[in-house]
DNA sequence: TTTGATGCAAATACTTTGCAATGGG
DNA sequence: CCCATTGCAAAGTATTTGCATCAAA
Protein backbone atom coordinates (compact mmCIF):
# COMPACT_ATOMS: atom_id res chain seq x y z
CA UNK A 1 0.00 0.00 0.00
CA UNK A 2 1.78 2.98 1.32
CA UNK A 3 5.34 1.16 0.66
CA UNK A 4 4.63 0.52 -2.72
CA UNK A 5 3.97 4.62 -3.75
CA UNK A 6 6.82 5.11 -1.70
CA UNK A 7 9.21 2.86 -4.05
CA UNK A 8 7.08 4.30 -7.22
CA UNK A 9 7.69 7.77 -6.37
CA UNK A 10 11.44 7.34 -5.46
CA UNK A 11 11.08 5.69 -9.20
CA UNK A 12 10.03 8.96 -10.61
CA UNK A 13 6.87 7.00 -10.96
CA UNK A 14 2.96 8.03 -10.16
CA UNK A 15 1.11 6.04 -8.02
CA UNK A 16 -2.16 6.24 -10.25
CA UNK A 17 -5.09 4.76 -8.97
CA UNK A 18 -4.88 2.01 -11.83
CA UNK A 19 -1.78 0.91 -10.05
CA UNK A 20 -2.73 0.83 -7.03
CA UNK A 21 -5.82 -1.84 -8.34
CA UNK A 22 -3.74 -3.90 -10.85
CA UNK A 23 -1.06 -4.02 -7.43
CA UNK A 24 -4.22 -4.82 -5.52
CA UNK A 25 -5.72 -7.43 -7.57
CA UNK A 26 -2.26 -9.29 -7.97
CA UNK A 27 -1.51 -9.57 -4.19
CA UNK A 28 -4.81 -10.66 -3.70
CA UNK A 29 -4.64 -13.72 -6.66
CA UNK A 30 -2.36 -15.34 -4.46
CA UNK A 31 0.43 -15.05 -7.21
CA UNK A 32 -1.24 -17.15 -10.00
CA UNK A 33 -3.22 -14.67 -12.37
CA UNK A 34 -1.89 -13.93 -15.72
CA UNK A 35 -2.71 -10.55 -17.88
CA UNK A 36 -5.68 -11.05 -19.00
CA UNK A 37 -6.91 -12.85 -16.04
CA UNK A 38 -6.06 -9.10 -14.23
CA UNK A 39 -7.52 -7.56 -17.06
CA UNK A 40 -10.67 -8.93 -16.64
CA UNK A 41 -10.95 -8.19 -12.59
CA UNK A 42 -9.47 -4.92 -12.62
CA UNK A 43 -12.63 -4.15 -15.84
CA UNK A 44 -15.01 -4.92 -12.88
CA UNK A 45 -13.91 -1.98 -10.46
CA UNK A 46 -13.02 0.46 -13.60
CA UNK A 47 -14.56 -0.16 -16.42
CA UNK A 48 -12.26 1.85 -18.94
CA UNK A 49 -9.25 0.31 -17.56
CA UNK A 50 -7.54 -0.81 -20.84
CA UNK A 51 -5.39 -4.06 -21.33
CA UNK A 52 -2.47 -2.02 -22.31
CA UNK A 53 -2.31 -0.52 -18.71
CA UNK A 54 -2.16 -3.99 -17.50
CA UNK A 55 0.48 -4.80 -19.62
CA UNK A 56 2.65 -1.65 -18.89
CA UNK A 57 2.09 -1.56 -15.21
CA UNK A 58 3.25 -5.16 -15.12
CA UNK A 59 6.64 -4.27 -17.20
CA UNK A 60 7.29 -1.75 -14.61
CA UNK A 61 6.67 -3.51 -11.72
CA UNK A 62 9.36 -6.56 -13.00
CA UNK A 63 11.37 -3.88 -13.92
CA UNK A 64 10.97 -1.78 -9.72
CA UNK A 65 11.22 -5.98 -8.39
CA UNK A 66 8.05 -5.44 -6.95
CA UNK A 67 6.27 -8.55 -8.58
CA UNK A 68 7.62 -11.65 -10.16
CA UNK A 69 6.43 -13.34 -13.43
CA UNK A 70 6.48 -16.70 -13.90
CA UNK A 71 6.74 -19.04 -16.76
CA UNK A 72 4.57 -22.26 -17.10
CA UNK A 73 3.92 -24.31 -19.94
CA UNK A 74 1.81 -21.85 -21.57
CA UNK A 75 2.30 -19.02 -23.97
CA UNK A 76 1.73 -15.98 -21.81
CA UNK A 77 2.65 -15.94 -17.97
CA UNK A 78 1.53 -15.79 -14.43
CA UNK A 79 2.50 -13.03 -12.27
CA UNK A 80 2.66 -13.11 -8.35
CA UNK A 81 4.15 -10.15 -5.93
CA UNK A 82 7.79 -10.47 -5.04
CA UNK A 83 7.98 -13.20 -2.10
CA UNK A 84 10.39 -12.40 0.20
CA UNK A 85 11.60 -15.94 1.10
CA UNK A 86 12.29 -18.60 -1.26
CA UNK A 87 9.24 -19.77 -2.85
CA UNK A 88 8.82 -22.20 -5.78
CA UNK A 89 5.66 -24.37 -8.06
CA UNK A 90 4.06 -27.18 -7.99
CA UNK A 91 1.91 -27.55 -11.17
CA UNK A 92 -0.62 -30.30 -11.54
CA UNK A 93 -1.02 -31.69 -14.80
CA UNK A 94 -4.30 -33.20 -14.09
CA UNK A 95 -6.65 -30.17 -12.43
CA UNK A 96 -3.94 -27.19 -13.01
CA UNK A 97 -3.83 -26.12 -9.68
CA UNK A 98 -0.71 -24.49 -8.35
CA UNK A 99 0.90 -25.74 -4.97
CA UNK A 100 3.48 -23.35 -3.90
CA UNK A 101 6.15 -24.80 -1.47
CA UNK A 102 8.84 -22.65 0.46
CA UNK A 103 12.65 -24.19 0.53
CA UNK A 104 15.48 -22.68 0.86
CA UNK A 105 17.31 -23.97 -2.40
CA UNK A 106 19.84 -21.71 -3.94
CA UNK A 107 22.24 -22.08 -1.16
CA UNK A 108 22.34 -25.49 -1.48
CA UNK A 109 22.46 -25.06 -5.40
CA UNK A 110 25.31 -22.40 -5.39
CA UNK A 111 27.52 -25.05 -3.18
CA UNK A 112 26.78 -28.33 -4.35
CA UNK A 113 26.93 -27.57 -8.17
CA UNK A 114 29.97 -26.16 -9.81
CA UNK A 115 28.73 -24.48 -12.66
CA UNK A 116 26.98 -22.12 -10.05
CA UNK A 117 30.12 -21.43 -8.69
CA UNK A 118 31.24 -18.53 -11.07
CA UNK A 119 27.76 -17.37 -11.20
CA UNK A 120 26.12 -14.32 -9.98
CA UNK A 121 22.67 -15.91 -8.71
CA UNK A 122 19.67 -12.89 -9.30
CA UNK A 123 16.64 -15.40 -9.35
CA UNK A 124 16.08 -19.08 -8.98
CA UNK A 125 12.60 -20.46 -10.67
CA UNK A 126 11.66 -24.24 -10.18
CA UNK A 127 8.82 -25.97 -12.05
CA UNK A 128 7.95 -29.20 -11.20
CA UNK A 129 5.06 -30.71 -13.05
CA UNK A 130 3.39 -33.49 -12.55
CA UNK A 131 -0.13 -35.40 -10.56
CA UNK A 132 -1.16 -34.19 -7.29
CA UNK A 133 -2.54 -36.66 -5.12
CA UNK A 134 -6.07 -35.85 -6.06
CA UNK A 135 -5.86 -36.34 -9.81
CA UNK A 136 -2.78 -39.51 -9.83
CA UNK A 137 -6.42 -41.79 -9.16
CA UNK A 138 -8.49 -41.16 -11.55
CA UNK A 139 -5.59 -40.43 -13.93
CA UNK A 140 -5.96 -41.08 -17.61
CA UNK B 1 17.79 -41.78 -36.64
CA UNK B 2 16.42 -45.27 -36.89
CA UNK B 3 14.84 -45.38 -33.18
CA UNK B 4 12.83 -42.20 -33.84
CA UNK B 5 11.31 -44.05 -36.84
CA UNK B 6 10.69 -46.57 -34.57
CA UNK B 7 8.96 -44.84 -32.02
CA UNK B 8 6.93 -42.73 -34.47
CA UNK B 9 5.54 -46.04 -36.08
CA UNK B 10 4.64 -47.37 -32.54
CA UNK B 11 2.74 -44.53 -32.36
CA UNK B 12 1.23 -44.57 -35.59
CA UNK B 13 2.97 -41.63 -37.11
CA UNK B 14 4.60 -41.43 -40.39
CA UNK B 15 8.55 -40.63 -40.36
CA UNK B 16 8.67 -38.00 -42.83
CA UNK B 17 11.30 -36.33 -44.08
CA UNK B 18 10.63 -32.93 -43.14
CA UNK B 19 10.50 -34.64 -39.47
CA UNK B 20 13.89 -35.92 -39.65
CA UNK B 21 15.25 -33.14 -40.40
CA UNK B 22 13.80 -30.99 -37.55
CA UNK B 23 14.72 -33.25 -35.28
CA UNK B 24 18.10 -33.64 -36.84
CA UNK B 25 18.46 -30.07 -36.32
CA UNK B 26 16.87 -29.85 -32.92
CA UNK B 27 19.60 -32.34 -31.80
CA UNK B 28 22.69 -30.39 -33.26
CA UNK B 29 20.86 -27.10 -31.87
CA UNK B 30 22.62 -28.21 -28.43
CA UNK B 31 18.99 -27.43 -27.04
CA UNK B 32 18.49 -23.60 -26.79
CA UNK B 33 16.80 -23.10 -30.25
CA UNK B 34 13.23 -21.34 -30.81
CA UNK B 35 10.49 -22.31 -33.57
CA UNK B 36 11.55 -19.76 -35.62
CA UNK B 37 14.87 -20.30 -35.55
CA UNK B 38 13.93 -24.47 -36.39
CA UNK B 39 12.12 -23.19 -39.00
CA UNK B 40 14.94 -20.77 -40.27
CA UNK B 41 18.16 -23.31 -40.56
CA UNK B 42 15.03 -26.26 -41.70
CA UNK B 43 14.28 -23.71 -45.22
CA UNK B 44 17.82 -23.68 -45.91
CA UNK B 45 17.65 -27.59 -46.87
CA UNK B 46 14.45 -27.65 -47.51
CA UNK B 47 12.90 -24.06 -49.10
CA UNK B 48 9.68 -25.19 -48.94
CA UNK B 49 8.89 -26.60 -45.39
CA UNK B 50 6.23 -24.76 -43.19
CA UNK B 51 6.39 -23.45 -40.12
CA UNK B 52 2.81 -24.26 -39.04
CA UNK B 53 5.03 -28.35 -39.63
CA UNK B 54 7.78 -27.25 -37.73
CA UNK B 55 4.97 -26.39 -34.39
CA UNK B 56 2.97 -29.30 -35.56
CA UNK B 57 6.12 -31.54 -34.82
CA UNK B 58 7.60 -29.78 -32.02
CA UNK B 59 3.92 -30.46 -30.50
CA UNK B 60 4.04 -34.03 -31.61
CA UNK B 61 7.43 -34.23 -30.16
CA UNK B 62 6.43 -33.43 -26.66
CA UNK B 63 3.72 -35.74 -27.00
CA UNK B 64 5.98 -38.69 -27.70
CA UNK B 65 8.37 -37.07 -25.25
CA UNK B 66 10.94 -37.04 -28.05
CA UNK B 67 11.67 -33.02 -26.71
CA UNK B 68 11.36 -30.93 -23.48
CA UNK B 69 10.08 -27.25 -23.84
CA UNK B 70 11.99 -24.97 -21.78
CA UNK B 71 10.17 -21.69 -20.56
CA UNK B 72 12.89 -18.98 -20.49
CA UNK B 73 11.72 -15.75 -19.63
CA UNK B 74 10.22 -14.85 -23.40
CA UNK B 75 6.95 -15.42 -24.75
CA UNK B 76 7.86 -18.15 -27.04
CA UNK B 77 9.76 -21.13 -25.81
CA UNK B 78 12.81 -23.35 -26.77
CA UNK B 79 13.16 -26.93 -27.46
CA UNK B 80 15.81 -29.79 -26.96
CA UNK B 81 16.56 -33.55 -27.47
CA UNK B 82 14.96 -35.08 -24.02
CA UNK B 83 18.01 -36.03 -22.32
CA UNK B 84 18.41 -39.06 -20.69
CA UNK B 85 20.02 -37.43 -17.22
CA UNK B 86 18.63 -34.33 -15.23
CA UNK B 87 19.79 -31.43 -15.99
CA UNK B 88 18.88 -27.60 -16.17
CA UNK B 89 19.29 -24.32 -17.27
CA UNK B 90 21.35 -20.89 -15.82
CA UNK B 91 20.70 -17.97 -18.21
CA UNK B 92 22.85 -15.03 -18.32
CA UNK B 93 21.11 -12.13 -18.22
CA UNK B 94 24.27 -10.12 -19.81
CA UNK B 95 25.20 -12.03 -22.59
CA UNK B 96 22.12 -14.53 -23.08
CA UNK B 97 24.49 -17.25 -22.68
CA UNK B 98 22.37 -20.72 -21.60
CA UNK B 99 24.90 -22.83 -19.61
CA UNK B 100 23.69 -26.08 -19.06
CA UNK B 101 24.69 -28.00 -15.63
CA UNK B 102 23.45 -31.67 -14.90
CA UNK B 103 22.56 -32.42 -11.05
CA UNK B 104 20.25 -35.41 -9.33
CA UNK B 105 18.10 -32.77 -7.79
CA UNK B 106 14.69 -34.48 -8.53
CA UNK B 107 15.09 -36.85 -6.11
CA UNK B 108 16.79 -34.68 -3.32
CA UNK B 109 13.55 -32.33 -3.91
CA UNK B 110 11.43 -35.67 -3.45
CA UNK B 111 12.84 -36.24 -0.02
CA UNK B 112 13.37 -32.59 1.25
CA UNK B 113 9.98 -31.11 0.09
CA UNK B 114 6.79 -31.93 2.30
CA UNK B 115 4.71 -30.40 -0.44
CA UNK B 116 5.93 -33.20 -3.00
CA UNK B 117 5.96 -36.27 -0.88
CA UNK B 118 2.43 -36.79 -2.38
CA UNK B 119 2.89 -35.64 -5.65
CA UNK B 120 3.06 -37.68 -8.72
CA UNK B 121 6.33 -35.69 -9.99
CA UNK B 122 6.31 -35.60 -14.89
CA UNK B 123 9.62 -33.20 -15.05
CA UNK B 124 11.40 -30.57 -13.19
CA UNK B 125 12.34 -27.61 -14.70
CA UNK B 126 14.93 -25.30 -13.14
CA UNK B 127 16.01 -22.05 -14.65
CA UNK B 128 18.35 -19.90 -12.49
CA UNK B 129 18.96 -16.45 -14.06
CA UNK B 130 21.62 -14.22 -12.94
CA UNK B 131 25.30 -12.72 -14.62
CA UNK B 132 27.99 -15.29 -15.62
CA UNK B 133 31.35 -14.71 -14.41
CA UNK B 134 32.05 -12.60 -18.18
CA UNK B 135 29.43 -10.42 -17.51
CA UNK B 136 29.45 -9.57 -13.92
CA UNK B 137 32.62 -7.69 -14.38
CA UNK B 138 31.03 -5.10 -16.70
CA UNK B 139 28.23 -5.36 -15.17
CA UNK B 140 25.85 -2.16 -15.29
C1' DT C 1 -4.51 -47.39 -52.04
C1' DT C 2 -5.39 -45.41 -47.74
C1' DT C 3 -5.05 -42.00 -44.53
C1' DG C 4 -1.79 -39.22 -41.98
C1' DA C 5 1.12 -35.16 -43.10
C1' DT C 6 2.12 -31.00 -45.61
C1' DG C 7 1.90 -26.14 -47.53
C1' DC C 8 -0.53 -22.21 -47.72
C1' DA C 9 -3.45 -18.73 -46.12
C1' DA C 10 -6.29 -17.15 -42.79
C1' DA C 11 -7.49 -17.05 -37.93
C1' DT C 12 -6.39 -16.61 -33.11
C1' DA C 13 -3.65 -15.47 -28.94
C1' DC C 14 -0.60 -12.57 -26.64
C1' DT C 15 1.94 -8.25 -26.26
C1' DT C 16 3.64 -3.72 -27.68
C1' DT C 17 3.33 0.91 -29.53
C1' DG C 18 1.81 5.75 -31.37
C1' DC C 19 -0.72 9.45 -30.17
C1' DA C 20 -3.99 12.70 -28.34
C1' DA C 21 -6.26 13.39 -23.96
C1' DT C 22 -5.94 13.11 -18.88
C1' DG C 23 -4.56 13.75 -14.16
C1' DG C 24 -0.88 13.18 -10.32
C1' DG C 25 2.58 15.80 -7.89
C1' DC D 1 1.26 23.64 -14.87
C1' DC D 2 4.20 19.98 -16.51
C1' DC D 3 5.11 15.69 -18.04
C1' DA D 4 4.23 10.80 -16.81
C1' DT D 5 0.38 7.93 -17.65
C1' DT D 6 -3.78 6.54 -19.76
C1' DG D 7 -7.31 4.71 -23.29
C1' DC D 8 -7.93 3.47 -27.73
C1' DA D 9 -6.80 1.65 -32.01
C1' DA D 10 -3.54 -0.27 -34.75
C1' DA D 11 0.62 -2.97 -35.33
C1' DG D 12 3.71 -6.64 -34.07
C1' DT D 13 5.00 -11.29 -32.74
C1' DA D 14 3.90 -16.16 -31.61
C1' DT D 15 1.04 -20.04 -32.48
C1' DT D 16 -2.92 -22.68 -34.33
C1' DT D 17 -6.26 -24.24 -37.71
C1' DG D 18 -9.03 -25.42 -42.19
C1' DC D 19 -8.59 -27.42 -46.34
C1' DA D 20 -7.00 -29.18 -50.75
C1' DT D 21 -3.02 -31.74 -52.12
C1' DC D 22 0.74 -34.95 -51.38
C1' DA D 23 3.30 -38.98 -50.04
C1' DA D 24 4.56 -42.78 -46.43
C1' DA D 25 3.35 -47.31 -45.47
Amino acid sequence: MTTNRVKLNNAGKRFTHQRALIMDIIRRGQGHLDADEIFRRAREKESRLSLSTVYRTLQMMKELELVDELHFSENHHHYEVKPTKEHYHLVCLGCGRVIEFGYPLSRYLKKEVPELKDFDIDETEIRVAGYCNLCRRTRR
